[in-house]
DNA sequence: CCCCCCCC
């Protein structure tokens, strides 16, 4: 059996002529995966010439993970595209394709293909590692012009349609015709654009825009700023870093209309922003964006709301964007941050909803302190966090948009349910899982082997859970340090040999020292053991000694400070733990830390059992 | 290229 492959096929695709499903082989693949999204990068033939620079839409990946899709196959593409990749690099996305002949049966190289080398690009440019498609995220779940009609967006200008006419808002499909301006150039919907597009230019509203950021890590460092844009098609998010923020930070005003074209597409994380698209632009050097003055068809606003009991659904560190009535309003209060050490203020609001349930949203910082609850106002938040504290609980970032009584139909059938009944409704709250932390009263019990057959600490969030243990050995080698006598500071300190202590974190240097103790236990009980961490006050706890009595003890007597490490052996505790898996030099280690240690009472302890007893015992 | 957003 012979296969026909299109000769020629890929000069004239490459060269964007015309060329209608034509017959290629699969010479060789490989896998590159890109922000946890895997794509194929291929090595096609056409028998005459062969190309490199082409994928496999990812809509398409299936028949390379089944196999259907092997090297030496041969396939029909029934539909492709042609990028130009920064200069005049061509990359040859396959978005449907349809195997003639697996390579098993083919077995060889057909015809001799020799590498196409475009004739404006000769100067051989190097074939990347990865090509630079996946460098710009592009996830090529669609085919341009061809995006599912977004379920809901909000009416254009929502809050004057909806207040007047008390409609709501309506669905939206994608206009596939592409208006012309006054000035000449086609405007493209936002939600037809895509990584694969070269020219486009949108006319967007900014309905948010961030501060300016500042961020170094390794990858480097530099200020960034985001705005949200949005059409009757839709909405994106756009990035600027550094040099973007210089010229367009102050340029696009919130609420103002803008040309914008020439600006990188990619693919969005959805875990960080609830705009509902699935790319997300970048300005560069060549981004082009002007003012537009005729706005008056633009939408303002959009939300996707999620109803509180649907909370459940949605992935806990996310981001949602809800709207509720204030139920009860709490004091502001303060925290100390765990990283920052910085006193934090915080309030703690409940908001409630026609779907019967009551969900926790916390306010930060000003937003806190300003917060008014007066008269049970309707909250609308966009990009809420979603925590599993509790079940389900949110929490207000400085990137969300925190609306009082926005002028939309969600927020006056809001009102309107809860002054008439919700008011005098009970509401259910969030069930906080027997094995995910606890605010809601019950203590999460774990015995030790629970550990690692329920895998706490495993996921993204740090387990919270309560155990009874036996300390069987303590690791007293470094098991204190001297660290800086600044209350909030417990940074360790440099002798300085002179009678001074360097505190590098506060830079300064002190004529004394505390003690502080990290304490490496190993707790038993009947079904394992597990090393943990105390800090300074389960140490003490467990010890019976404070760290200033043990570090006397340490300089001035050997013996003593030995046998109060022998005594503390075979005692029993009730600890709290927080269990979260650690990477360190790509070593991922699960870290168990005590928050706190108890001695055990006994009689309380035995009602427990008893309790626990009972509850097994068959009806 | 960010994406940290705090506490129980």
């Amino acid at each position: 059996m012979t296969y026909r492959l299109t000769e020629g096929a890929i000069e004239r695709i490459v060269k964007g002529e015309a060329c209608e499903k034509p017959n290629l082989q699969v010479i060789s693949s490989k896998k590159i995966s890109s922000q946890g999204a895997d794509r194929y990068r291929l090595l096609l033939s056409d028998g005459r010439q062969s190309y490199s620079h082409a994928m496999l839409a990812t809509q398409m990946n299936e028949l390379m993970e089944t196999g259907e899709m092997d090297d030496l196959c041969v396939v029909c593409v029934l539909k492709h595209l042609c990028n130009t990749i920064q200069q005049n690099r061509r990359v040859l996305v396959l978005l449907e394709v349809q195997v003639i002949a697996k390579g098993s049966v083919v077995q060889h190289r057909l015809g001799n293909p020799q590498p196409y080398k475009p004739g404006e690009t000769t100067s051989s440019v190097p074939v990347p590692e990865k090509p630079e498609i996946t460098t710009n995220g592009a996830k090529a779940s669609h085919q341009p012009l061809a995006k599912p009609t977004p379920s809901v967006y909000s009416k254009p200008n929502v809050t004057a349609a909806a207040a007047a006419t008390g409609t709501g808002s309506s669905s939206y499909s994608i206009k596939s015709s592409t208006p012309t301006t006054p000035t000449g150039g086609r405007v493209h919907s936002i939600a037809s654009l895509t990584p694969y597009q070269n020219r486009w230019r949108i006319r967007a509203r900014v309905t948010q825009k961030s501060n300016i950021r500042t961020w170094s890590n390794s990858r480097g460092e530099g200020r960034l700023f985001s705005v949200n844009l949005v059409d009757e098609s839709g909405e994106i998010r756009a990035t600027g870093f550094t040099d973007a923020v210089e010229k367009f930070y102050n340029l696009l005003e919130v609420n103002k209309v803008f040309y914008i074209s020439r600006a990188t597409l990619k693919t969005a994380n959805k875990q960080y922003s609830t705009v509902k698209n699935d790319y997300e632009m970048t300005f560069n050097n060549d981004t082009c964006i002007e003012p537009c003055e005729d706005d008056a068809d633009l939408p303002t606003m959009t939300f996707n709301f999620v109803k509180i009991n649907e909370l459940e659904k949605t992935q806990p560190n996310g981001l949602v964007d809800v709207i509720g009535a204030l139920r009860q309003c709490g004091d502001v209060s303060t925290v100390i941050g765990k990283q920052s050490q910085r006193e934090i203020t915080k309030r703690e609001i409940q908001l409630v909803d026609q779907s019967g349930m009551v969900v926790a949203l916390t306010l930060w910082g000003k937003d806190a302190e300003n917060f008014d609850g007066n008269g049970n106002p309707v909250l609308a938040v966009k990009g809420a966090r979603v925590s599993d504290w509790g079940g389900r609980s949110l929490s207000v970032l400085a990137s969300s948009q925190l609306i009082i009584n926005p002028d939309i139909r969600e927020a006056h059938l809001l009102r309107g349910w809860y002054d008439k009944e919700g008011s005098n409704m009970d509401f259910t709250g969030f069930k906080s899982e027997m094995g995910s932390g606890a605010s809601g009263g019950g203590t999460n019990w774990k015995f030790f082997s629970q550990v690692k057959s329920e895998n706490l600490g495993q996921g993204d969030k740090a387990d919270y859970f309560t155990s009874k243990g036996t300390v069987i050995f303590l690791r007293k080698e470094n098991c204190m340090y001297q660290a800086c006598p600044t209350e909030t500071c417990n940074k360790k300190v440099i002798d300085q040999g002179n009678g001074m202590f360097r505190c590098e974190k506060c830079n300064r240097e002190f004529p004394d020292f505390k003690w502080r103790m990290i304490l490496s236990v190993n707790l038993a009980d009947f079904s394992d053991n597990q090393w943990v961490t105390c800090f300074q006050e389960s140490a003490e706890t467990i010890l019976g000694k404070t760290a200033a009595e043990l570090g006397q003890l340490r300089d001035s007597n050997e013996a003593a400070f030995d046998q109060v490490f022998q005594d503390a052996l075979f005692k029993s505790f009730i600890i709290k733990l927080r269990a979260k898996v650690e990477t360190y030099n790509d070593e991922s280690r699960l870290k168990t830390v005590c928050t706190t240690a108890n001695p055990i009472d006994w009689q309380e302890h035995g009602r427990r059992l008893v309790d626990d007893i009972n509850k097994m015992s068959v009806a």
